[in-house]
DNA sequence: CCTCGCGGTCTGGTATACCAGTATGGTATT
DNA sequence: AATACCATACTGGTATACCAGACCGCGAGG
C-alpha cells in the first residue's frame, strides 16, 4: 500500500510474503536467516522488521522475531474496534461529502463483479472501505482504518472465496453507498454494521471451524474464537 | 510510557526530549548530530527515530529527520478521532465494567488535587482516559488512544497551565465518571463530549493567538487553528 | 541410567567504515 | 558586480565486524 510495486522495497517484499502466507502466521524469523532470502544485510532488513512490527505484521518474541500470529480473540477484537472506526467514517462523512464523491463511491461497490477473481474482489471492497473512510476527511481516521484493514488482511481473504460471498459484499457495499446517496446516516450505518458484523460472524465461523485443515497447511490459528457479539 | 525509566532507552530519552519541548517542533535532526548527545551510534539512534516515526514524534523530511511540527490543523483531526475513540469506549466500557473498577476510576477523577503541580495534573488526566479506555477491553481501542494521547502531549500541558482550568478537568472526569457509575450511557457520552470539545476549543484559542510567544520561544505552531465545530 | 556442566552456535544489539546523492558556499571568470 | 561552476561537507543508506547473552546438545561423572 505503500509502495506501488510491492517488489520495489525489502518492507513491500516482506510485507507481500506474509500477507500472502508465503510467511506462515506464527514463524519464527532470523534477520540473517531472511539475508540470503532477500538479498540484502541485516540492516535494511532490521528497518523493514521494525517497520512491519509497526503495523502489526511482525512481532518481536523475546529474542527473535515471528510472523503476527492469528488469533481469533485479537481479530474480534479489532472487528470491534473497526465497527466503531467505521460508522464514524459514515457519520462524519455523509455531511462533507460532494454528491459526486458519493456516486463515485456507489460505482465503487458495484464494480466489484462476481465473476471477477477473489483477488480483485479483495481489493475493490478494501478500496470501498477506504475511500468511504477518505471521504470523512480526517487523516487519522484514514490511517486506523488503513491498519485495520491490513492487519485483517490475511483472513479477509477467506469471505472472497465463494462467488456467493463475494456477491453477498457486493450487495451489502451497494446498500451501504445507496443509504449513503440518499442521505440517511442511520440506514447507511446500519447496512455498515450489517455487513461488517456478517462478514466477521462468517470469517470466525469458517476460521474457527476449520483449525485443523489450516494447521495442516502450516498455519496455526490461535484463540477460543466465540467471536459472535 | 513504554519504559518506567524514560532514561533507560534511547528512545524514551528522545522522547522525552520531544515531549518536554526540549527539542523544538519543526527543529530537523540528523542521526550523526545526535551520537555526542545521546552517546551512542547511528544503529540505536535510527531505530529510535523510526520507532518515534511511528508513533508521530518524529518524521522523515527528505533526505533527514524532523521533530513533528505542532499543526492545528492536524491537532483538531486528531481531537476529532479522539473524540470517537473515547465516545466508543465509554459505550463497550459500561456494560463491561465491574462496579468496583468504575469506583476506582471515579477515585482517579478525585485524586486529581488542584493544588498538585500541572505536571501531576496532566499525568492524572492522561491515567483517567487511558483507564477509561481500559475497562473497554479492547487492546486496539486501549492502543489508539494512547498513540492519541502521545501526540497531544505537547500540547495539553497547556491546559494544565492554571489552576482553574486544572479544577476544570478534575470537576469534568468526575462528572463522567458518576455518570459512569449511575450506569447512564448517554450521559457519560454527553459529559465526555462536553469535556472534550471544551479543552480543545480551548486549546486552539490558546495555541492560535499566542502563536507568536511560542514562535518567540522557537516552537512554531502551523495550520489555520479554526479549531471549533 | 540419570544428571549436571560446559562449549559451540544461535539470537539480536552495537559500532563503524564506506557509498552515493545533495545542498551550499566560495571562487574564478565574464 | 553578477553568475556559473566546482569542491567540500553534509545527509541517510548499506554492509560488515564484533559483542554479549541464551539455548541446546553432548559428554563426563555420579
Amino acid at each position: 500500500m505503500t509502495d506501488l510495486d510491492p517488489e520495489a522495497s525489502l518492507h513491500g517484499r516482506l510485507r507481500a510474503s506474509i500477507l500472502g502466507l508465503d510467511l506462515a502466521p506464527g514463524q519464527r524469523l532470523s534477520e540473517r536467516g531472511l539475508e540470503p532470502e532477500l538479498g540484502a544485510s541485516r540492516t535494511p532488513i532490521r528497518a523493514a522488521l521494525m517497520r512491519l512490527e509497526s503495523e502489526g505484521l511482525v512481532r518481536r518474541d523475546g529474542r527473535g522475531w515471528l510472523v503476527a500470529p492469528i488469533d481469533l480473540d485479537e481479530i474480534a477484537q479489532i472487528a470491534e474496534f473497526r465497527e466503531l472506526v467505521e460508522t464514524g467514517a459514515v457519520r462524519l462523512a455523509l455531511p462533507r461529502a460532494r454528491r459526486e464523491d458519493l456516486l463515485a463511491l456507489a460505482d465503487l461497490a458495484d464494480s466489484a463483479d462476481e465473476t471477477g477473481t477473489p483477488e480483485h474482489s479483495l481489493h475493490t471492497g478494501t478500496s470501498f472501505h477506504l475511500e468511504l473512510a477518505h471521504l470523512a476527511e480526517n487523516a487519522e481516521l484514514f490511517a486506523a482504518l488503513q491498519g485495520i484493514l491490513t492487519r485483517l488482511f490475511r483472513t479477509r481473504w477467506l469471505e472472497v472465496q465463494s462467488t456467493e460471498s463475494r456477491e453477498r459484499v457486493r450487495r451489502e457495499h451497494s446498500a451501504i453507498a445507496a443509504a449513503l446517496l440518499a442521505g440517511d446516516a442511520d440506514a447507511a450505518e446500519r447496512a455498515l454494521l450489517e455487513h461488517l458484523r456478517g462478514t466477521h460472524d462468517r470469517l470466525a465461523l469458517a476460521l474457527g471451524s476449520r483449525r485443523r485443515e489450516f494447521a495442516a497447511r502450516g498455519i496455526p490459528i490461535d484463540g477460543a474464537g466465540l467471536a459472535s457479539r
